[in-house]
DNA sequence: GAAAAATTTTTTAGGCAATAAAAAATTTTT
DNA sequence: AAAAATTTTTTATTGCCTAAAAAATTTTTC
């Protein structure tokens, strides 16, 4: 048996994230090829495309890793500090927005967007989801808390309801990258009245 | 002052997209090279970028012409039938859903949701936006039904709910061409959980 | 209506991503 | 240590996309 090829794999992953994030940092994706990545990480250009299959691949894999941060973040500065779900759907795309945009320009989430949906099926697509989906559940976690403080209704599912207030979350998160000029300011107001109207939509009678 | 000028451009600007429609239908737009529709337009290649800028490009603008489309069939089906918020979502989504997958695979949605996001501040990018709004604006306008006959609360902005509404259901369907096992009841089913934990999340005296 | 000017398309050339297949190198097994 | 298996590199090709020069065509001017 083995052990040495596959710490070998390790280590040109490793090599080939390194190498890619240095350079991305430096002149951003479009400017970097992947032979520059692969020369820096000493491997072929060949390679970076069987390790990562495209370079949104590469990039994607990154922003992966940053997730994790912000996961880690998240668990620590969204528990304990919302009375009512709408501040607390308020601070949780604060504190993502905050964290993407001092991570990377609108551009290139943009670019990570986008190969987030068009490569949905690969294996780092499939990873950036699952820490959305973690995400989600930090969300979840604390609208159980409102839940037993009597902030919530008892009678949703403190899952669907995070689930949805996270899509709602993501689209203008995608809204406020797809314009350069939108200020996280403007982003929190049209977020906040996506909230309002969609919490305060069905009269007394109604529900 | 001139004329024939503006006519060859829009001359060829049709050709373009027929040629283009033609063969994305025959082979999908992977296996269609952007020469071929030049050569089938009658223009050479680079006019095509000239024009459209990317093959994504092309694309969009050929989805942004059946979004017209879907934008009648809207403004047809979906007044008048709905005597609640959520089923009007409902029927709203399931239209969407309907008009898409007739109309191109879930693979190609993916890559034209993802240029979409891209390609945001290009032309194309930005009407197929425009179009997006005025499907948005054909909900709100039911909503604004639904608020005259008491279904919906007077206290809410209808353009805003309207809004939110699309939104979530953007997500849904974002979701929905993720993952080429998802079935439309499946979908469906989904989209219904999200609103009505989000419709339902406050308790009466929080409201 | 012909020459000059302006605009647009085509040709030409090149960079780079991505993929496939053969060749070379390296690790693992026997 | 040789054979087998695996992985990387080399090599070659296709196609997107861009830039710049050349050619063609329309518009303007006289």
């Amino acid at each position: 048996m083995s052990g040495l090829r596959e710490k070998q794999k390790a280590d040109r992953r490793r090599r080939i994230l390194e190498a890619a994030r240095k350079l991305f940092a430096k002149a951003g994706p479009d400017a970097t090829t992947i032979e520059a990545i692969a020369d820096a990480a000493g491997v072929s250009g060949v390679t970076v495309h069987n390790y990562y299959g495209t370079k949104s691949g590469v990039l994607l894999a990154l922003v992966a890793e940053s997730d994790r941060e912000l996961l880690e973040k998240m668990a620590r500065e969204l528990p304990g500090q919302s009375d009512d779900v709408i501040d607390l759907a308020r601070r949780f795309a604060a504190i993502i927005r905050d964290h993407a945009i001092t991570f990377l320009d609108k551009e290139i989430w943009r670019q990570v967007f986008a190969a987030s949906i068009a490569e949905a099926n690969s294996r780092f697509g499939k990873s950036y989801h699952s820490l959305d989906h973690q995400l989600a559940l930090v969300l979840v976690r604390e609208i159980e808390v409102l839940q037993a403080r009597d902030a919530v209704s008892p009678d949703v599912s403190a899952y669907d309801l995070g689930k949805a207030i996270f899509s709602l979350q993501n689209m203008r998160f995608v809204n406020f990258i797809s314009f350069d000029e939108m200020t996280d300011v403007e982003s929190d107001a049209a977020f906040l009245r996506d909230l309002r109207s969609i919490f305060g939509a069905l009269p007394p009678d109604r529900r």
